[in-house]
DNA sequence: CGCTTGCCTGGAGTGCACTCGAACTCTCTA
DNA sequence: TAGAGAGTTCGAGTGCACTCCAGGCAAGCG
């Protein structure tokens, strides 16, 4: 209705120079051109189980996912995207109570962007944090490694001599 | 007995400039120059519980913590220093059962250097990768809050026109 | 026609890392 | 001497994120 009747889609999903990129290289890449996938074949792709794609649907992760005329699952590229997402928020260690939260305001629409902005700066601030983290541990370890490995190569000079 | 004699505690602790650091700051500093701290000082100085410091010991991740004559724990800086360590690859994400497989190569003792040595440098390489995976997904983040907080300018644009 | 394969549902089970409860002991202060 | 407070053990409970199971349906093949 106002700013965004241009690019509708790409709030919702990921970027597209990133579609399915870390995902599709666990498995099989996406099956090109086609927009209607089962369930094994998104599981093939994405690295999820089918367990998990139809419960990431019961707990209300999923934008609703079509189905045939025999009441199976056909996932869209746009699912794929999204689940592309899901897998890098789950990845960074987003809880799935959050995810859930996200997705929420997603279907709830355009009034929800503010809400949407602020969850996901949050994260990138945790994101942020989290490799500041890793890395002042990353330290430690090599400081402890250069021990163990100055241990064993005197160890080894020893045995040689 | 053979190269390591002049610094066995090393190997098994936390560097001693990191002493402390992290943890420490959670809470209450470590209390100077006692050597001796009950159960709930090492609580307030970890930041970890009561409940999960005894369950550390149960499960063998805590290396044979001391007791009063009337049987209750009495940590050392060297346990501190332990839990430290400990603190520092469960942050970057070390499941328990590993932790508590290099408390028992600790605890056998100086023929378990080599494999101490390999199980750091796999979790070292772990955690590398892990670092650049959260940057990645930095960048998608950065990407997808770029376009949430530019359908804010607009619409803030148009609000004001 | 029967068999296999792939999918469906709802609910139960699993593994991890804690977290808590019940019942008890010990020490210290009023 | 009574009660509070900190500690003890062992076993059970919790929350998260899956993971699996039983029982059933629909399509394709020999």
């Amino acid at each position: 209705m106002t700013v965004l009747d241009t690019e509708p889609a790409v709030l919702d999903t990921a970027p597209p120079a990133a579609v399915c990129t870390v995902l599709e290289q666990q498995r099989h890449g996406r099956p090109v051109g086609r927009d209607r996938y089962t369930i094994s074949e998104v599981a093939g792709c994405t690295g999820l189980s089918v367990h998990t794609l139809r419960w990431y649907e019961r707990i209300g992760l999923m934008p609703h996912v079509d189905r045939s005329h025999t009441g199976q699952r056909r996932y869209t590229d746009r699912d794929l995207d999204w689940l592309d997402l899901v897998g890098r928020l789950r990845l960074t260690g987003m809880p799935v109570a959050d995810m859930v939260r996200y997705a929420r305001l997603v279907r709830e629409g355009e009034h929800t962007l503010a809400e949407r902005e602020r969850l996901l700066t949050a994260h990138r601030e945790d994101v942020r944090s989290r490799i500041a983290e890793l890395r002042s541990t990353l330290e430690v370890l090599d400081y402890k490694i250069d021990i163990y490995a100055d241990a064993r190569r005197r160890a080894e000079a020893a045995e040689g001599a």
